[in-house]
Parts: structure tokens; C-alpha cells; sequence
DNA sequence: CGTGCAACTGTTATAATGTTGCACTTTTTG
DNA sequence: CAAAAAGTGCAACATTATAACAGTTGCACG
């Protein structure tokens, strides 16, 4: 599970997705989950961009390769992949995202560039521990963390419209 | 601008909804914004409840009531709302809930009791804090956050189902 | 083996959420 | 008052997500 929590910076995205993908391979062998070729199919579409990307984008994808699909069985790998921590699902946007950090347990943040809409993934200790902490403080039992920033990517600051 | 960021303890809840619009009306003013009847009454309807409203929650309100309103007038009216911090919208619910800081610059935080769906708002410096300073590290340039912490409030730790 | 269960997939239909565009009314402003 | 701006009503539509059910595949167990 070699860390991919690169900046915007450009860098080899092949090499990114399908490192991706043995990850995601290995965690499902490892936890007897079954990724499928839709499943698979679905996860390597996510990871092919930066950005989030929605479901029925998913669909369309599928669908233009031949794959007779409908948007349960986009949603349904979606779950899936999901649940064993593969992407996450931006809610401020209704898309998804390939998880950048599989394997850790995490309370990943995401920075969401409204300018080129590329989307980090950070984890940070001090942000989940100042919300643990927070949530605490009213004794609520904090059991999932959305945190998702909209801002201005780094590039997009000097350069509008970047990417 | 009382603060009445509450726990989730029972409450008058009649006198914070007048607080809500007593606030709202002084908010309005004091930025020349309209707060026409339809919008009072939408910011009326989200804060009788502390559970968060989907907008067509508060369309079969206003229909009810007589009011002959279609999705956009609800739309326009929350949109409204929201932009003069009147109001916030919970991305992972799609839904939208009464601001209990108004007039506050804030990062809201959101505890979301899955049992019982109550949401408690709330504000916290070091949060906030360690989440600019994180996107910070980044170089991004932070506007908008969205922080929804699910999980079950104290009341229904204790007491499932509990209202 | 093979058979039966559980998980997965395909398909149709539909629900839930949100937007566009335009005509009309009201309010503000010069 | 007249023109401009802001707000509203309305119809149609776009996008996102789920329900329900039948068929198929993979796998454990006898």
C-alpha cells in the first residue's frame, strides 16, 4: 500500500492507477471480498481521474466500452468499493473518488479545487483529533467524518483554469 | 444574535424558532437583503424541526398549508437562505438545518445522530483551526467547508430510538 | 462430483433531488 | 412616474439514486 498522497503536481497516472489496483487486489484477497471484473472495471474508470467523478459518468463509460450496464450496477459497485475502502464518495459533489490511502484507518479530508476540479486526499492527525475531540466533548460517538474544502488548488492560484 | 447552540436536551422550541426569526429579520436588515414571507416562512419551517428538512420535505409543508409552490420557488428560498448564513444544507443528507450561530464567521460542524436524526451544530476553534492549517500545508486556498460527523448523540446511547 | 445456498448480475421501472427558462409581478431607484 | 432589478409562479426537464425481482455464478459441504 506505497502512499500516492501526491499534490496536483503531474506525474505518471498509469503507473498510479494500476499500482491502484494491485491494492486493491491484495486488500480483497485479503479480506475474501470478490472484485470482479466490474467491479474492477469500475475501480480503474474512478482512479483514471483525479477528479471525482459521478456515477452515471461511470455508466457512460461502461457503456461506451460495450458493457451492458445500468446505473444499479454502477451504484452497486460503487458500494462495493466503498465499503472495503477503496473510493470514497464526495458528498458535496454526488461523485466519487479513488481512495488515495487504502489500508490506513483514516479520517480523510478532502481538498477540492473549484477551479480544475481535481481533489486531494490528506489525512491529517491534528483535524481528526480536534474533531474526535469536539464530537467528544458533547459525548457524541463520532462514528464517520465527512470533511470536504472547496477552495483553490496551488496551480489554479497563479494559473486560472489550470488543467 | 443569543447563541443557542444547544445540546440535544429537550427545550422551548417554540422561543427558539422566534429567536431564529427575530435574528433572521435583524440580519436581513442590516445587509438590505429581503426576507420576503416565502422565504420566513421556509426559514420558519427548517427550524421547527431539529432534524434536517430535504427541500421537498418543505415543499409538502408549504403545499399543505395552501401555499401554491413548486420545487424552484423552495430552491430559491433555501438558496436565499444559505447565502446570508441563515440556514445550512447538509451535504450528506441533502437536506437543510436552521444555523444556530448566525452572524458568526464560522466553520460549522455538524453531529449527525443516526438513531434518532437530530443534528447539533456546533463551532470549534481548534478544528477549524487545524483544517486551514492543514490545506495550508497544501497551499490551498480554503473557502468553503464541510464537516458532518455521523454517529449517535448521547441521548440515544443510552436510549435507542430515543427522540 | 453435484446440489444447494449465498453472493453477484441484469433489467425494468420508479423515486428523490435539483435545475432551466420564461412570463409575470413587485419593489426599488433615479 | 418610468425603467431597472429583484422576486415569484409555472411547466418542463435533468440528474442522482433505489426498489423489486428474475436469472446466473461461485463455492462450501456432503
Amino acid at each position: 500500500m506505497s502512499a500516492r498522497a501526491l499534490p496536483y503536481r503531474p506525474h505518471n497516472h498509469d503507473a498510479c492507477v494500476s499500482q491502484a489496483l494491485a491494492d486493491a487486489r491484495a486488500i480483497c484477497q485479503q479480506q475474501s471480498a470478490r472484485l470482479t471484473p466490474t467491479r474492477e472495471r469500475v475501480l480503474e474508470l474512478v482512479w483514471q481521474s483525479h477528479k471525482p467523478l459521478g456515477a452515471y459518468d461511470v455508466l457512460a463509460r461502461l457503456t461506451a466500452e460495450g458493457h451492458n450496464a445500468a446505473p444499479p450496477t454502477v451504484y452497486r459497485a460503487l458500494d462495493f468499493l466503498q465499503q472495503h475502502g477503496l473510493v470514497h464518495r464526495i458528498a458535496s459533489l454526488n461523485a466519487f473518488i479513488g481512495c488515495a490511502h487504502v489500508g490506513e484507518h483514516h479520517t480523510g479530508m478532502f481538498l477540492i479545487c473549484r477551479a480544475c476540479g481535481n481533489v486531494l486526499e490528506l489525512t491529517d492527525t491534528s483535524v481528526s483529533t480536534a474533531i474526535r475531540s469536539a464530537a467528544g466533548a458533547e459525548a457524541f460517538r463520532a462514528e464517520a467524518v465527512t470533511l470536504e474544502v472547496a477552495g483553490v488548488c496551488p496551480g489554479c492560484q497563479t494559473e486560472p483554469g489550470h488543467e
